[in-house]
DNA sequence: ATGGCCGGTGGAACCGGA
């Protein structure tokens, strides 16, 4: 079973740049992210010609995420739990039912820039980047109870997170940034330190693997980029992997988004 | 040439992204 995720940066400018990568990568299940689009206007025709189920859970104008699955879907779910104030659309989880159940989380990890710090150093209430290391802490107890329910999951999305500095092209311009500040950084461990296996570098090793690369200063075509979209699976989850990667040159097409596809196969 | 964009909204600039 091949499940994917691709931020598509607003699925109506995207639709025929994402109908040809599911022509011609046909995963089982993809995760969305930046839709960008509200429920009711989201284009699912053109979709569900290719045999896709499509859960969303959008809002006007940003963030917004989506399940598409060529499987039957049960239990869907939106919005990440802990927080019952946040009114943001970056988190939508579903079952899919194959042989073996397998819980999918598709989740839009928020930016966190501008940092904002205080006298101490530490994050402004209120701030952006107090909203990034508070999200993170609620996907952790998320994790938690999923794997104490130890069902196979995953979690895949755009988690604005350089997990290493081998993550950029030039991770020195990126140090005090919140994709990669060591808060960040330390978060994104801990919620893999719970048991959780990145699904890519349990396949890739080495620099040069990146999932996103700015449309400013010609970023792509001197291959500055940084890999911040992952699948983290859970232990039952990465017994089963065959295969992970990442479709690098869907960021050369016609009309790109600024992030490529990052997928898994699992032997589902 | 060390700067260079894009999508959504709303119908012109501006916000947000990473």
């Amino acid at each position: 079973m091949k499940i994917a995720t691709f931020n598509v940066n607003g699925i109506k400018a995207r639709l025929d740049a994402l109908c040809d990568w599911l022509d011609s990568a046909h995963p089982d299940v993809a995760v969305l992210q930046e839709i960008k689009s509200e429920d009711a206007p989201f284009p699912r025709e053109m979709i569900e010609d290719r045999g896709y189920i499509v859960e969303t859970h959008g809002q006007k104008s940003f963030n917004g995420v989506a399940i598409l699955s060529k499987l039957p879907l049960e239990d869907i779910t939106r919005g990440l739990p802990g927080d019952d104030g946040d009114t943001q659309a970056r988190w939508i989880e579903a079952t899919v039912v194959g042989k073996t159940a397998l819980r999918v989380c598709g989740l839009y990890l928020p930016n966190g820039n501008p940092v904002e710090l205080d006298a101490d150093g530490l994050p402004v209430a209120g701030g952006k980047y107090a909203y990034k290391l508070a999200w993170m802490a609620r996907q952790r107890a998320r994790a938690a109870d999923l794997l104490a329910a130890e069902m196979p999951f995953l979690m895949a999305g755009d988690y604005n997170i350089i997990p290493q500095a081998e993550d950029a092209k030039r991770p020195d311009v990126w140090r005090a940034d919140a994709l990669f500040r060591l808060e960040s950084r330390d978060a994104f461990r801990q919620l893999v330190n719970l048991g959780l296996t990145d699904a890519f570098r349990a396949r890739v090793q080495g620099p040069g693997h990146y999932s996103f690369w700015d449309y400013q200063a010609g970023a792509w075509n001197r291959d500055d980029g940084i890999r911040i979209d992952h699948v983290l699976l859970s232990p039952q989850a990465a017994d089963l992997l065959r295969d992970a990667g990442i479709d690098r040159d869907i960021r050369g097409r016609d009309k790109p988004s600024d992030h490529v596809p990052v997928w898994v196969d699992l032997d589902l």
